[in-house]
DNA sequence: GAAATTACGTCAATAGTACTGACATAATTC
DNA sequence: GAATTATGTCAGTACTATTGACGTAATTTC
């Protein structure tokens, strides 16, 4: 069962000991891990995959970005986002139009059949948001967008605010 | 650039419009990005990847669990596992001990090696969780514990609590 | 206007993590 | 003794990601 060299087993439970915050770092495992189940579930339907939805997400939130800015906000290397987006393009969910400024440019945008599936898709999550929301008020959830926006690296905080204005739920938008 | 029969581009952007919840959906995928990205870099020096991650945290968090029990909690294929936990057992990282009541069962622990890797990965991972809740208080911690586990699947809540007593921050343990 | 750079696409090879299905073994339960 | 359970393993496949190299068209630089 165990070899002649191996060490010797631990039995105490990892503890905070070293101020380490084991109880959010569970949470947040968990949350995440449920968090992405309910859209994988739809996205199996499509023969999709969670790096399709995540294009699909940005490409519906910020139409008419480029390539490059994609692969800058997903953090993911040209070749992997070819194939995801390539697919998006044959079954009619993404369309590249050429830049108006510079004709090398590729600018996304969702088509009709694309903003549905991204809002089928938004639609559990969100759901799942307002029922873990639900007694909560403005103040708690002010606390919750600060901490999950001060988990993000600073240096990358910036993509998080190119949103159009009218969808930014910080400088209360014009609606 | 456009095939004959694509959809028009849509060129506005996909709204909070249904009452989706955008702004928390997004925050929640750039803070896990980035929360996770921490150990990432640790574990390629050792030829890791995220699962032995996520193997090595339970094993701390719960030493003696069985394999059963760990398939349960990641919401893995026994298969999927397999590699993994070999790979961790083979680097001495983690042990296997037969059952005391049933001999089936392989119980795990880790070493003192796969108990420094933890640590090692638990300690950026804490430090941008405090940084983050620098400014707040009991209130807000409190606020942020009850959002993260009320994402998770109710019936998969019950896990959570599955930590040892002297580590759970929620019935405040004896030191 | 030629040369360098940039934006994008693509080919090939590889890795990590997951999956399903099938089968083997040992231990426990009925 | 037979059925069930816990674990391990083999084979095959899929998805997402990687690096490196190369091609093309458009823009910028000199």
């Amino acid at each position: 069962m165990t070899s002649p060299a191996a060490g010797k087993p631990i039995r105490t439970a990892i503890a905070d000991e070293d101020g380490i915050d084991f109880a959010i770092i569970e949470l947040f495992f968990f949350a995440y891990r449920d968090f992405t189940s309910d859209p994988d579930q739809i996205l199996a339907d499509y023969g999709f995959g969670r790096a399709h939805h995540r294009v699909l997400h940005f490409v519906n939130r910020r139409p008419g970005l480029t390539v490059a800015e994609l692969l800058d906000v997903l953090k993911i290397t040209k070749q992997s986002l070819a194939r995801v987006l390539k697919q998006l393009i044959d079954t009619d969910h993404i369309v590249q139009v050429q830049g108006p400024r510079d004709r090398r440019q590729r600018e996304l945008y969702p088509t009709a059949k694309g903003r549905a599936l991204a809002l089928a898709l938004a639609r559990p999550q969100s759901r799942r948001i307002r029922a873990a929301l639900e007694d909560s008020g403005a103040t708690e959830r002010a606390t919750i967008e600060r901490f999950l926006e001060a988990m993000v690296n600073p240096e990358l905080r910036a993509q998080i605010d190119i949103v159009p204005a009218q969808t930014s739920g910080k400088n209360h938008g014009d609606h």
